[in-house]
DNA sequence: CTGTATCCTCAGAGATACTG
DNA sequence: CAGTATCTCTGAGGATACAG
């Protein structure tokens, strides 16, 4: 696998999760918690509604989050992690574990190092 | 852990990944490769000499890569990737293995289930 | 309750030109 | 060779109003 195409396949996996307010969501859900939309609102109360449904339809057509329609009054409709969505648990547990090996700060890190 | 703490940390950490180009820089230093700032462009030629400068620097900053400056004329600047850097592979592996188990296409998917 | 529709702003991507 | 400087422009995201 070439750099490029390797670059390529997790970019497309990392868009997945990209912008302000999807993984706020993922975590919500994550563990198989079951929320309606008004849930959500409250959880996230910075995000807008038209943010929350936007990225709501995303991630749904993703296939990393189910939505399911009640067809009541008046209307519900919960969100929950598909399958796939929850198997992603695991990996962004292992970028958590990631960033706290940082290492806290290089001593000479202000200046290049400058060899001659 | 709140969902929202756990949230915050991993987008951190998937904000050090974001934008057009962090990741075909990373991928092509993955391995313990070494390259010139020429080299990087000609490995990525889409990307213009600001952003190539500009994502390089980020990395660096953010202590991804290493970068190291030889005072020669003319000038000879090499790029590597830190210990801490190279040690972000297998969890980009891991996300690679996680879009491969995306189920192909729900029969159902166009429309949401509705319940009753 | 669960959303759309519209308008607006502003950080960041890109093009181009220039420099030690 | 290895970068800055400057300008423009796009599009993600936000405010607000409206709708089934």
């Amino acid at each position: 696998m070439t750099p490029d195409a390797a670059a390529e396949a997790v970019g497309e996996a990392l868009a997945l999760l990209e912008g302000r307010w999807k993984l706020r969501i993922l975590f919500n859900l994550f563990g198989g918690k079951v929320l309606r939309y008004s849930e959500l609102e409250r959880a996230i109360p910075e995000v807008s509604q038209k943010m929350l449904a936007q990225q709501l339809r995303r991630l749904e057509s993703d296939g990393l989050v189910r939505r399911e329609v009640f067809g009541e009054v008046p209307p519900r409709v919960e969100y929950r992690l598909t399958e796939w969505g929850q198997s992603l648990c695991p990996t962004l547990d292992s970028l958590l574990q990631w960033t706290a090996r940082r290492v806290p700060a290089l001593s000479g890190a202000s200046e290049a190092s400058v060899a001659d």
